[in-house]
DNA sequence: GCGGATCAC
DNA sequence: TATGGTGATCCGC
């Protein structure tokens, strides 16, 4: 279901509401019905896992009316506004961009899906795993009786329900009184996260015995390479994924649904092809790729949410393949990272790299809080005061400090507001943590009208560990953490700070003396003057691509790092990708050799044979062997694992012992 | 570098 | 009666 489908299914005559309206008057009271709206209200897991049994139009309509009048609703509405109006200036902009000549934007596109065509890797079986209603399900274990009514997990906003709960338009992250009005007889439990963790664990066995490095990317999600193990036992991708399916759900009585497919983009979009209990495979075949992308909603993909999937609607992309006619736009319209998300995206690409979660780095960690709203002077600082001895246990947890303290605050109107201090040393104790944020609470306090808060968080950044002791792998991990996602081994998030660690002993003095400095110089980057950041055992790292592959980010809409600066690259090279040869490593440099590299006359006569007619209904039919071309280098770690792309994500090459600028699309 | 916004789970 | 917490990253300034 896209949005224009969800739109037609709210299509209640309507009012039009003004696109042109300043946010402000959102205000004032707004015609009672509203499609964005109601679209926006019912939810982000709408689209993503169908949810096409429910009547959406009904469900839209009591979601609307149990929300209305509210603080929330309202605030709700603002947002949509500001969404309209912005998407407004989107049109504006296509209807100017569409009187120039857009030839060498058009140009520029077409040669970035030549290189990406290269860089194509179909060698890798990669699987997407994903528990069904995973908290729900290890409540049935143990109390069979709930299998056949609506139950949902979580109080006050619901973290899972069942599928009996979902025919009555229940679904994760709803308010539970929203979920009440809808189904009446819904019965919720309290989190149990131990139980959640320990059945984790369970299916994480399993796991590993198809792919010792799998890769959970949350508690109930993991990635698994299976190209190896389906070699050695001689046994098909399906059969084998069938077979681990039939695994978990007799020793972990629990069901899972899971996607295969050349990378693990497509391998994520598969996993909800036939969910729950099922699973779909999209064969290694670029004509299978490109059928099957051409016609996904591109709300489908990880990394499109509410406000990205409206946008594109406006300009004609509700499919992926409908992405490749607004080529030439793009880049105007929402920028490099977008424009190369969406190129991808349109081919099917994406990262074949799959490997511990424990191998990404932690680059934050916060806490915050909601409470009854709260404008007293003294309440609000012993909010803070509390806030901050939360942070002071992570941070301890994690064994780090912060050179960069963020207060958050969250106003009794919904409205979120971020204010940030580089103290003069890094920090981590509850007194510093407080002693620094409360200039920003006491300045925001003064400076807003009205300072009722019903939300308070602290968070550092530009992290330093404050680790001493040696590092050791078999070291007891600590128990307390807050969350399951955070106590648990290999099905966890984020790593645990000690593996992280265990992998930087090398740098330890070198970081006692970085801190040193940084507290003499409170400018002072570690970073930037570190020569070799990454990799004392020579493992890999892909830029930050932390839980999901395409990036969490709102505008990343990609996947990799973008800002993976490292004080090395300034002594490395990078090999290009189209003629091997080593570049300087800096990014202009290196973008400016791909420019040159991809318009040399090789390049130009395969992109001229191989670029498709623009006469022909369907597009996608690069011949992926360009004649005359070196085929680009994959690494041969994991059976070619590789990455391609032209996302600047920075590896350490054992082999050659020199940083190679990687090309992936993760 | 900062603050706002978006996205995922 | 009343709508979460943690973490990442992008964009515009």
């Amino acid at each position: 279901m896209n949005l224009r489908d969800v739109d037609d299914a709210l299509d209640v005559a309507d009012e039009v509401v003004p696109v042109d309206a300043p946010p402000q008057a959102a205000i004032a009271p707004q015609p009672s019905q509203n499609h964005s709206l109601k679209h926006s209200l019912l939810g982000p897991s709408l689209t993503k896992a169908g949810q096409d049994a429910v009547d959406q139009k009904k469900v839209a309509e009591i979601i609307y009316d149990a929300s209305k009048g509210s603080k929330f609703f309202d605030n709700e509405e603002v947002k949509d506004r500001t969404l309209t109006v912005k998407i407004e200036r989107i049109l504006k902009q296509k209807a100017q961009l569409e009187k120039l000549d857009l030839k060498s934007d058009l140009r520029r596109a077409d040669d970035y899906i030549t290189s990406l065509e290269l860089s194509r890797d179909l060698s890798q079986y990669v699987v997407h795993i994903d528990c069904d209603a995973f908290y729900a399900a290890v409540e049935e274990i143990d109390r069979p009786e709930l299998r056949n009514v609506p139950m949902a997990v979580g109080q006050g906003v619901l973290t899972t329900c069942n599928y009996e709960a979902r025919k009555y338009g229940c679904r994760s992250a709803m308010a539970g009184f929203v979920a009440k009005k809808l189904c009446p007889q819904l019965v919720c439990l309290p989190l149990n996260f131990d139980k959640y963790t320990a059945k984790a664990k369970e299916v994480r066995a399993i796991l590993a015995e198809y792919d010792p490095r799998f890769e959970s990317s949350s508690i109930d999600e993991a990635y698994v390479n299976i190209t190896e193990y389906c070699d050695t036992h001689h046994i098909d991708p399906d059969a084998a994924v069938e077979q681990l399916r039939k695994e978990v759900h007799e020793k972990c009585k629990i069901t899972i649904s899971a996607g295969i497919a050349p990378n693990a983009k497509l391998a994520k979009i598969c996993s909800n092809k036939n969910k729950p209990n099922g699973q779909f495979r999209i064969p290694n075949d670029r004509a299978a790729v490109i059928s099957f992308i051409s016609a996904l909603p591109v709300r489908k993909v990880n990394g499109v949410g509410r406000v990205f999937e409206r946008e594109l609607d406006a300009i004609g992309i509700r499919t992926c393949g409908d992405i490749y006619a607004q080529r030439a736009y793009l880049h105007r319209l929402f920028g490099e990272k977008a424009f190369q998300f969406l190129m991808q995206t349109h081919l099917g690409l994406g990262r074949t790299i799959v490997q511990p979660a424990e191998e990404y780095e932690r680059k934050s960690v916060g806490t915050e809080s909601t409470f009854r709203d709260i404008s007293n002077k003294n309440e609000l600082r012993e909010k803070l005061r509390h806030t901050a001895e939360e942070l002071e246990k992570d941070m301890a947890r994690v064994e780090v400090k912060g050179r960069t303290l963020v207060l958050k605050v969250k106003l009794h109107t919904y409205e979120v507001f971020t204010r940030q201090v580089a103290p003069p040393r890094a920090v981590h104790l509850a007194d510093d943590l407080y002693n620094f944020s409360l200039p920003m609470l006491t300045k925001l306090e003064k400076d807003m009208p009205d300072f009722r808060l019903r939300l308070m968080g602290l968070r550092c950044t530009h992290l330093i560990s404050t680790r001493k002791d040696k590092p050791n792998f078999f070291r007891q991990r600590s128990s307390n953490a807050k969350s399951a996602d955070q106590e648990n081994g290999e099905w966890e998030v984020w790593p645990d700070s000690e593996f992280e660690e265990a992998a930087r002993q090398e740098r330890q003095q070198e970081f006692d003396e970085l801190e040193r400095l940084s507290q003499e110089q409170p400018d002072f980057d570690p970073q930037s003057s570190t020569a070799d950041w990454h990799e004392p055992f020579g493992r890999y790292k892909y830029g930050s691509e932390p839980n999901s592959p395409v990036a969490r980010a709102g505008h990343l809409r990609n996947e990799g790092a973008a800002n993976n600066k490292s004080g090395a690259e300034q002594e490395q090279q990078w090999d290009c990708p189209i003629c091997q040869l080593p570049q300087p490593a800096n990014d202009r440099d290196f973008n400016g050799h791909i420019d040159l590299c991809l318009s040399r006359q090789t390049i130009k006569e395969a992109v001229a044979e191989a670029r498709p007619d623009p006469l022909r209904a369907s597009p996608d039919v690069l011949s992926v062997s360009a004649p005359g071309l070196p085929k680009p280098r994959l690494s041969t770690k994991r059976k070619a694992s590789a990455s391609t792309g032209v996302k600047s994500g920075l590896s350490n090459t054992a082999a050659n012992g020199r940083k190679q600028k990687k090309l992936f699309f993760t």
